[in-house]
DNA sequence: ACTGGCTATAAACGATTGTTTTAAACATCA
DNA sequence: TGATGTTTAAAACAATCGTTTATAGCCAGT
């Protein structure tokens, strides 16, 4: 079938060069001219770049949604109903990403198209997503809210955000960070090599003090 | 002087347009338009629109550089040959980059043209914030390794940058965050109200325990 | 009053963008 | 085999991009 190997060089090459330079510097050509596909290809496929923004990243979070689905309802099925414990669930997690990327293409891929539906995307790409993926971070916050009883919600809220933050924003601007650690340190860093950095550091995020609640934040200054 | 005037109304309205959209997504015209001024204006007076998002980050990061400089300066000080505590230094960048864009726009913008120079800016961007500010993150870091001894010269390293992507992700995302938190639980959130609850975790993201050495990242399966 | 140096304006430049169209090549099934 | 519907190919579409040019206006200094 010539069809399905169109369509999946169209979002091979998409996936990569959106990961490097971003949606809007990526033009439909440059992913043609690599792809080695005739530019019409993909609007006839996806219908438009937009279609094809959201393609690339549904190959990505279908395969995932459903194996974090599955993961979390064995863990649910083995707990019963028992708390399931906040590094389960982080570890949980952590492993659903890792696994779904190495079939493709690589993790840093998929994190650096995670990073840009934040910091890019003025509409489309976050309103997808949200719509398409947002049951299972539904379920997974519920799954935290009870491994985490004593952060208030809102604080509990924060938090996750935070270290989402941490996450995407390291591993999508690792190949920056790579060259400088390379440079300062001698050490070749790999992506697991930097989630084996990245677990103390999240599950301490999350298990830090509550934030003081009256004072002021900046107390001193002189 | 009309010139000036132009100059400032072109900075003041890209840096909201940049922040809002991005630079690939923002055009000339767009920001001429709005700003009331002519299109040749911008090439006229900055040369390039490279040229053009430099400076914006300039007027920003040029303050932020002098007052922060300036901050350490009096802490170096005050502490003469002590040792400065780490939530000092963390406490002390802070309020600077509070300050900052306070006398202008918002730290909403500042922050999300931070975000913008890490997730785009596929080069100039990047080397031209090295070239010119690097200087004073290479001290704060100096500083941060005399208050962590306990921590290897890499790790500290990649949690400074953890800390970074939680304050940039979180503040650069801000509208759309915000909006949940405010449906979900009800709250308004302000910018010093994020800030509160960032401190807590920020620390304890610096202190948490060394990643395991060898054993595996992930262990459990089945 | 007039010249010289800036700045503002309008128009046009060539290049590139996403998308559409037209025609040819292909596969599939009666 | 011949007809039908699908995929590729090349070209053209209108729109928009960053940048440049040519012209007009302004405010000094002599």
């Amino acid at each position: 079938m010539a069809q399905t190997d169109t369509v999946t060089r169209i979002l091979d090459t998409a996936e990569v060069l959106f990961a490097e330079r971003g949606f809007a510097e990526t033009s439909l050509r440059n992913i043609t001219s690599k792809a080695k596909v005739n530019l019409a290809a993909v609007n006839y496929h996806f219908g438009s770049k937009k279609a094809l923004i959201q393609a690339v990243f549904a190959r990505y979070l279908d395969p995932f949604t459903e194996r974090f689905h599955a993961a979390l309802d064995g863990l649910e099925a083995e707990y019963g109903n028992e708390v399931i414990p906040l590094e389960i669930l982080l570890e949980t997690m952590a492993r659903c990403v890792l696994e779904v990327p190495a079939e493709r293409n690589s993790l840093k891929v998929f994190m650096k198209l995670l990073g840009l539906a934040y910091s890019q995307a003025q509409g489309h790409l976050r309103r997808y997503i949200q719509e398409h993926y947002g049951s299972v971070f539904t379920r997974f916050t519920g799954l935290v809210r009870r491994a985490t009883p004593e952060l208030p919600d809102a604080e509990r809220f924060w938090r996750l955000h935070f270290m989402l933050g941490t996450v995407i924003f390291t591993l999508s601007g690792l190949d920056a960070l790579r060259d400088i650690a390379e440079k300062d340190y001698g050490e070749h860093v790999s992506v697991r090599e930097l989630i084996r950095r990245l677990r103390p550091v999240v599950v301490s995020s999350m298990q830090a003090p509550l934030p003081a609640t009256v004072d002021d934040v900046l107390p001193a200054a002189g």
